[in-house]
Formats: C-alpha cells, structure tokens, sequence
DNA sequence: CGCATTCTGTAATTTAATTACAAGATCTTC
DNA sequence: GAAGATCTTGTAATTAAATTACAGAATGCG
C-alpha cells in the first residue's frame, strides 16, 4: 500500500509529535525523500528518535526504508494519463499529449491482452500454410505492416485493402491457412463477411479487435486490446498503435518459436537490403 | 531519466568491476533497494568504494540516493529492465518486453522531437496545395496511415509505395506542394533521390528521418525521433510507432489550426462509415 | 494528589557510507 | 618488449547517519 495514503489514514492514530512529522511529511514529501533523519526532525520540531518511531509505526524498517517507500509512493503517484487535446493546446501541449495518451494506451493494452491466446495465436502462425492480413481503412496500414513483417519470415503471405481480393482470398482459404482480420471496432460488416467465409472453408481466423465484437464472434481466436480511444478527434490513433504493437509481438513469438537458425534467415533479409542503402548497416525503413 | 535504463544504456561506459555490479543489480532490482553498499559489493564480488563510485558515475549522490533512484524506476511498473527479447523468453516475458520498449522508445521521441519543427511542418501541410506521403518497406505503411488520416481533411493527398510512381509524382510536384518522406534510418537511396527530385520541383519536403542522414539533408524540414531500436530481432519496431505517433500529431496539430468549424467536417467523414458497420457509433476500424 | 502509562528527548552505540591512499592492472610509446 | 603514464580496484581510516538505551516529562486515571 501507498505509504503517503497510510500517512493520511492513520493520522488520527499519531502522537502530537508524530503528527509534526507526518505534516512536514505530507507538506514536502520530495524534499523529505532527500533529506537526513536529523534534517527532518529539524524540520518537524522534533526529535531523530521520534521520527524514527514514526517511520516504524508505518511498519517500515526505518529512516532508510521508509525513505525508499516514499520514493516509490511518489514515483507511482503520476503514470500516464489519458489526457484530451483541447482546442486551444499549443504544439508543446497536443505534442506531450498525444505522447502520453499513446503510452498511457499501451500501458492499458499491456495489463488486457491475454497471454494465453498470444500464445495459441503464435502457435497456429507459425504452423500456417499460407497467413492472410485483411483490414478496412485505418487498419489497412496495420495488415501492410504485418505483411511486411511476416514476410521476411520467407512464409507465405498476402495483405489485401481490397474487399474484393479479400473475398476471393477468403472462398479460396483451406485448412491449415489463417486469416488475420484487423478492424478496432469489429463492427465492418464487410470484414465479418470475410472472417465467416474464411471459416467456412476451414481456415482458422484470428481477430486483431474488440471483445464481443460481431467480428470476433465469427474467429476462431480473437485478440483483444480494448484500449480507450480519444474520439474527440475523429480519428483512430491510440488504438492502431496498439494493433501494431500487438504484430511485433506475434512477430517475436513467431521467430521465437522458430529458434535461432530462423534468425539467421532474417539477418539475410535485412543484409539484402543493404545494396539499396548509403553505407552503414541497419535495416529499418 | 529512468536510473535502470541509464544502466543499460550506458553499460558500455563501465568498467569491468562496474558491470559486475551493474549485472547484479539489474537482475536483482528488487533485492538491491533493500541490501547495504557492504551487501550489495559482496554480491557482485567487488569492494564496496567501487559499489560507489558505480553511483556516483549515474549521477547519484551515492549509494543510499541511488536506492531511492532505482526504487522510484521500480515503481514505475518497469520489471524487464532487460528490455532485449531474448531467446529462451516466453509468451508473458517478451509480451511485457515488447510494450514496455516500445513505451520507453516512445518516451524517449518525446523528449527528443523539436516542436518548433513540428509545428512549422504543421504551418507547412495547412497550407499545402497538395500532400504526398512517400515510404518504401517498413515505412509505406506508415505513409499508408498518414495518408489515411489526412485524407479526412478533405486535402489533396496521395502516397506511394511504388518507386516508379513516386518519382513521377515528385517531377510534377511544384511550388505549395508538400513531399513528406518517411524513412527511419534515412539512408534508402531511391528515397533520397525523390526528395531531391521534388526540392528541385519547388515542393516543401518534410523528411520524418534521422537526423544528419543523407535524406536528412535533401529535406526543407527535418522530424526526427532517434528513438533507440532494438536491432535483435532483425525488424523494425519502435521505430515504426514513435513515427505513427509523430503522424498523429502532425494531424491533429493540422485540425487544431484549421478551427472548429473544420471539426464538423471530420465528423461527418466519420458519420460516413456508418453506413458500412453493424448499429453503434466509433470510427477506427 | 499520586501512581501508572505513554511520550519525547539526550546521549551512547552501532551501523553504514564515504574518503584517502596505495597497489595492481592496462594501455602507450619508444 | 620494457618504462612510464593512466586508469582501476581494494584496504583501511574516517566521517556521517541511524538506531538503541535510558531517563525525564507529560498525560491520564483512580
């Protein structure tokens, strides 16, 4: 529990010089972290003693621990926030904004993703014959980059934008093929089309979107990240960075589970694009 | 700054004793913040002047300031400080991995973007003519993306991830246009050569790249994150989001200067969707 | 009012951390 | 490849910090 909450619910229980302590505790908690016992015990008007008697009745060790409880009771105190851009935000302010509402969604993202079918999604990847990325709009970009991903896993793969190569893609699927449908609201019916027929000709159709979705009621394995979206703007942002983070993370599983000589293939991937570059090695784009 | 990751980061820097204690409290953070100078250099086998002075060197004032240091980067929810998928890794460890280099990456492009360029840019892409998004591998899906987004704007705006087609549409580039180019390490030769082409066509180019790179140096304006890349895994992954992230501003840096009455528009962009989804309003796909 | 209990501070003690210094290792340069 | 220089590292001494023991106040209760 938080040492700054347990000062504040036990104040009652404080002596008077306690008490002293507990407010200049409460009144300058960063600067108390880096203080001494006896700059403290200044400070409150007290004795080392009795601040020490203070820190051992919030059972901590000591001046020392105690310290180290505060610390990280202040630390936890300011993670990401999810914060709105307001109309009248200058650069500075939509910048960090934008910056952290991103993060504060993978912070989410990462407690709500389930592991279990992480796994099982790697599992049924990395047996495909042939993986398919279909997405609609703003999660076209995703499916293009899990292309681009997987493909230089040197496995069969094919990304369409397209409904209608989508659909012929989908009536031409088998067994042992997988679909990867991406859609954050699983709401495009044109996808869940696509995710049923995929099914229907026995491929196994995984969902990159959102839980109880009509979409993820047509896959056999859906991937959920429920990640709040600032729909003030209009515009899918936080959540299509979390699809991708959710690609790299099937892309890791998979070259995992494919064990070290599979990397050796990728570093071949990556040196051959070096003919395409000024000097310097590196393969990002 | 994070303390753990400025171990990582600077564990180059360190001498051999040094690292051994670096070693140890890396892979004991926890047990770390509770030990003593004495009990900590007995575990990384060193003597307790070098267990200091390995403070000092990260800026602390010393060995308890440390503790406070590390206890507060603990706090912070960061428990793979190794943040390096490894292989023998398993489906939580390299999920947690995955999100939480990609959300310190992110963190990092924070600190390091220039918002004074951001902001011209966004000058730059409102007062466009026309918006064309060029990237080649990794970095086509991201100008797939952007694409998609500035396409609600009800702007001229184009993308290619075709050489043949981006060359063509950089020599009819012309003055009020602008050329943004994606490319992280900034070094792929063909992009270069159609920064050139459209600069040489009077078109503003907007490079999203690394900084001081051979793109770098064709662009009017320079966006660059330098956000580290985990180069194990052969992909490229951060990298990628910290540039959607920096899209996102740009657009929503483009809606905010176009006023509220431009919201509308966006809106009805949305609306326009409904058509093509199961009951429920949202956006993304 | 006086005894008992709790609270608080002083001083002593212990423990931990830091500094000073010297020996050892490593790296250069001739 | 040896001599000098520089950088590392450990031992021992020193200093600083925290804790304990104890005693004197304060407060509460009969």
């Amino acid at each position: 529990m938080n040492v700054l909450e347990k000062i504040v619910n036990n104040v009652n229980s404080f002596s008077k010089s306690e008490r002293k302590v507990a407010d200049v505790i409460l009144a300058n908690p960063q600067i108390t972290i880096h203080s001494s016992i006896a700059a403290l015990a200044k400070m409150a008007d007290v004795s080392e003693p009795t601040v020490n008697r203070f820190c051992r009745r919030l059972d901590t060790k000591g001046f020392p621990d105690f310290k180290l409880h505060l610390a990280q009771s202040l630390a936890n105190g300011t993670p990401y926030v999810n914060r709105h851009v307001e109309e009248e935000d200058g650069p500075e302010a939509y910048t960090a904004k934008i910056f952290e509402s991103t993060m504060a969604a993978l912070d989410t993202a990462r407690t709500r993703v389930d592991i279990n079918t992480i796994n099982r999604a790697v599992d049924v990847l990395t047996q495909a014959k042939k993986i398919s990325f279909f997405g609609l709009g703003a999660s076209a970009s995703v499916a293009h980059d899990a292309q681009n991903k997987f493909f230089r896993f040197n496995v069969p793969v094919v990304c369409f934008d397209d409904i209608v190569m989508q659909r012929m893609s989908a009536i031409n699927s088998a067994e042992g093929d997988v679909v990867v449908c991406i859609s954050h609201t699983g709401r495009t019916k044109n996808l869940c089309d696509i995710a049923a027929i995929a099914r229907e000709n026995d491929a196994t159709v995984i969902g990159i979107t959102s839980y109880e979705s009509p979409l993820a009621k047509e896959c056999t394995l859906v991937l959920s990240l429920d990640v709040p979206e600032d729909t003030d703007m209009y515009m899918p942002m936080a959540s299509r960075v979390a699809q991708l983070v959710l690609i790299d993370i099937l892309a890791t599983g998979f070259t995992l589970r494919r064990g070290s000589k599979f990397r050796e293939n990728l570093k071949k991937v990556k040196d051959s694009l070096r003919g395409s570059r000024f000097e310097k090695k590196d393969l990002a784009n």
